[in-house]
DNA sequence: TAAAGTAGTTTATAAAATAAACCAAATTTT
DNA sequence: AAAATTTGGTTTATTTTATAAACTACTTTA
């Protein structure tokens, strides 16, 4: 039987998050909505998930009088993104 | 910018479908149901994405009495995967 | 021959993704 | 300096998708 997928990783746009954050120290909303193409609001919605998830954590800031969303991934979140990538390697490789 | 993710490939149960028929000549929707774990119905509606994508063939024969839905994967179908499996790759690897 | 099982399909419901509309503050234009 | 525009988002509504429940047609078993 073939491996389940965290779902809440399983989506193109959270998964690109994802992604981009494990290669950064922190990034900010206009960072990832530039590098995932994303709407606003989407990203919005799915960054939501991936805090309540505790995958990754989100700090509101000011940058000069701009207010600035950081993103950074947390442990938990690097131990979930290593599973589903073990479990996908399941699906894509012979 | 990230590369996008073939939204017919990316769903858990359509993906396991074509892993599986990627390593079988073909296989039957009784079979399929076990190494998926799916429901008939939910099996039975993402066969039918997959088809009418043209990414499987599915012919529908009977074995002895029974009815026997076969499946297998089409040459669109393995260019499909290994696009995808690519630019999955994008996403999960360093 | 009635009950239970097989192999599915169709339809309804729940969940998810996405987009559209909105908001407050900052910046730019006239 | 007021009005219009832009920025950086959030909230809400809509569409799409996944999933489950109900159903069909036929077969096997008791």
């Amino acid at each position: 039987m073939l491996k389940s997928l965290d779902p809440l990783l399983h989506s193109e746009l959270r998964l690109g998050v994802m992604s981009i954050l494990l290669g950064v120290e922190e990034a900010d909303f206009v960072f990832l909505r530039q590098e995932t193409g994303a709407t606003a609001g989407n990203l919005s919605v799915q960054l939501d998930k991936l805090q309540k998830a505790g995958y990754i954590a989100v700090e509101k800031t000011f940058r000069g009088k701009m207010p600035c969303t950081l993103c950074r991934i947390t442990e938990e979140g690097i131990r979930a993104f290593e599973k589903y990538v073990e479990a996908l390697r399941s699906y894509i490789e012979k």
